[in-house]
DNA sequence: GGTCTCCATGTGATTGTATAACATTACACA
DNA sequence: TGTGTAATGTTATACAATCACATGGAGACC
């Protein structure tokens, strides 16, 4: 349980609009975050842990009140507060991300190192893909530089089609 | 009115975090946005040019319902399909910009030419700047190429602490 | 001029997203 | 075992966005 097998799988780079092992995505998404919440010192408790998994199951942005729908379906709390707390701490951790555009979450790609994450969602199938992105490097880094604004945090997301969706589009 | 006079502004770069002629910019901007839609044979109708002079007036990032309440001073309609519908218009022809982080809307700085803004927002004053942006040319981009992304329309928002806010903070 | 159509607006209701506020409980640690 | 902090339970409410349907007004076309 504490290394998973990495030699079938054949979409580690940007996950999200490729098959891949999902079993192993849940239950290794959940060692990582265990672990990791061990490793800082943590509380990774139940509800906190239901609400990872939920975001796991799907690759895919959902709303707080669908997660809360499935967590009133397992016997949690079901007043928003508790998806929303839950959400807080995942996302403050890195365990998770908000995608703004959406007003919606999803379980972070890899959790395992600080990043800063960029998103591609798909307009017509709700899809969402993780890549990396360093804005902070470009043109807004100057922009920044040359006002004085500090830059703590950055939210970068496309919007556009999906490989799969174009591919039906055109069938 | 067809024309202002320009040599007075000191503020025409990453205006939004620092000093300007204020009267110049709402009206310049209304201007600007009346020449627009004259040009493309939009209806730049009251309700829409008065949520236009509200956004203009602050360079801030304003809720729909802020807007609304405005509005509704002024005479206008007071539901909310009102305001939406206002700023859909203003955001689909390039005239306002959507923060997809604060769920606000706010003036475009440049609305002659399109443009993929990018924006700095403070935590501490709301303050919102705007600047140029092509993530599609950096690590997105790659990602995108790799994947089969079709990318059309990118949010990028930085949060941070804008020049006048640290100084208060050193203080 | 009539009338048809499209686009914009008025209005009430509803749904979705997020937080405030406060009481209570569980846990870590001295 | 006591004490402070973090997490949870719960009610209510604020804020954001859309639906659905009725009304009105400007131009196109005959």
């Amino acid at each position: 349980m504490t290394s998973e097998s990495n030699k079938t799988n054949a979409a580690n780079s940007t996950l999200g609009f490729a098959q891949h092992d999902h079993r192993t995505c849940v239950s290794g998404g959940l060692a990582a975050a265990e672990a990791r919440c061990a490793a800082e010192g943590l509380r990774f408790t139940p509800g906190r842990r239901k609400v990872l998994e939920i975001l796991l199951q799907d690759h895919r942005a959902l709303g707080a009140y669908t997660i809360l729908d499935r967590l009133r379906e397992d016997g949690f709390g079901s007043q928003p507060p508790v998806v929303y707390r839950a959400l807080d701490f995942l996302v403050a951790n890195g365990l998770a991300h908000k995608i703004e555009r959406l007003n919606a979450f999803i379980a972070c790609v890899h959790p395992s190192h600080s990043h800063t994450p960029a998103f591609m969602i798909c307009r017509l199938c709700d899809a969402v893909a993780e890549a990396q992105s360093s804005p902070a490097r470009g043109a807004l880094g100057d922009a920044a530089r040359a006002t004085g604004f500090r830059i703590e945090r950055t939210v970068v997301e496309a919007s556009g089609v999906c490989p799969a969706c174009a591919d039906e589009a055109d069938a």
